[in-house]
DNA sequence: AAAAGATTGTGATCTACATCACGTAACCCA
DNA sequence: TGGGTTACGTGATGTAGATCACAATCTTTT
């Protein structure tokens, strides 16, 4: 699906703008084409967008000791990513996003979604809401990370996106579920 | 400090609004007082409302097969709680809220919030922004989760609200680590 | 098509934390 | 003021998952 038709549903299901309004909405955006492995944020970058995947995958991860990395999001088409700490508090990266696939995706300045919300009620009430869908989205996932075993958050991710099984390699579905590849390989026989 | 000049202030930092406007934002806002150790909310309720804090310290909770206890929140002065998930999905609370102290709390309808927000430009911005706020920190959790072992995150907890160390038992502080309160009651001689 | 790198599986061993068990001290509240 | 509940410490033992090591594919690049 085109770009903006996919951006377009996407708000329609929380706002409420006329096309006039939304091809407006729209003129801020800036399309990118990644090829799989590209970077597009990388730690310690002077964040200033966040980014709405029309296709593709990418992660948001975290290295640390320069050793192991914790996925904190598999974005896939529809969904809205970027360091969002460092976005809102104007510090330097310490999240990274790359490219799992090749990815096509519209980018959204900070200072014009900020410009944006204050201009539109409607588009300001958008962005509430997404915001709130991930607040939800982390403390589930925060929850399952205290209450479960590695089996069942495996399982859980898999019911949720099942297409991730076949587009992901295995070890970055361990590092996203937060265990060691040969934990999550074992579960299999298990 | 009064309820009513604590949210004010609260507000004040990402909102405008006049002091006629704030009186009608405020009168919407009901105020309770509760004993320590009363439910504000159990699993399985219906969930109408959310809170703002004025007095006292709860904390949002999760019991798994009626032993285990995982807290997802401790709430202080000027924090919002709620179910959440519940709150907005109109489902059967999972999380309960009691608590820790006697407390005082501002409680808010979410059909109240929504027709707020709505009414008032202004009002869904501080919504959007506090929500941020509160997905940024579910995130550096999960991060800190995934990343540190118990002892970073303890003294992680500790430097970022010193006061819980008296305030809140220790067996509370391990259900929000995440670890069993004899592993925590350890940490102290390693 | 060959070489190099990435991905996955699997055994052996190690470790952080859980669980069980028991003792002591502090705090309610009738 | 005394008896019961709650809080907290600490030893012994169990276990999920980490780490190390190596081998077998599968993919990408030249």
């Amino acid at each position: 699906m085109e770009a903006k038709t996919l951006l377009q549903e996407h708000i329609a299901k929380t706002a409420s703008l006329t096309q006039e309004e939304f091809d407006y909405f729209f003129s801020h955006f800036k399309p990118l084409s990644f090829k799989k492995g590209q970077t597009i944020i990388s730690e310690g970058d002077k964040v200033d967008c966040e980014y709405f995947v029309v296709s593709g995958c990418l992660k948001a991860f975290f290295i640390n000791d320069e050793i192991k990395m914790y996925i904190l999001q598999f974005a896939m088409p529809t969904w809205w990513t970027s360091d969002y700490n460092a976005l809102y508090n104007q510090t330097p990266a310490q999240i990274n996003v790359d490219c799992i696939t090749d990815a096509e995706v519209l980018c959204l300045s900070s200072s014009d979604r900020e410009k944006l919300c204050a201009e539109f009620h409607q588009i300001e009430h958008f962005f509430r809401w997404r915001t709130n869908k991930g607040y939800i989205a982390s403390q589930k996932r925060l929850l399952s990370f205290m209450n479960n075993n590695v089996k069942t958050r495996y399982e859980e991710l898999l019911a949720l996106y099942p297409q991730l099984y076949n587009l992901v390699p295995k070890h970055l579905i361990a590092a996203y579920l937060g265990v060691s590849r040969e934990t999550l390989s074992r579960l299999h026989n298990s």
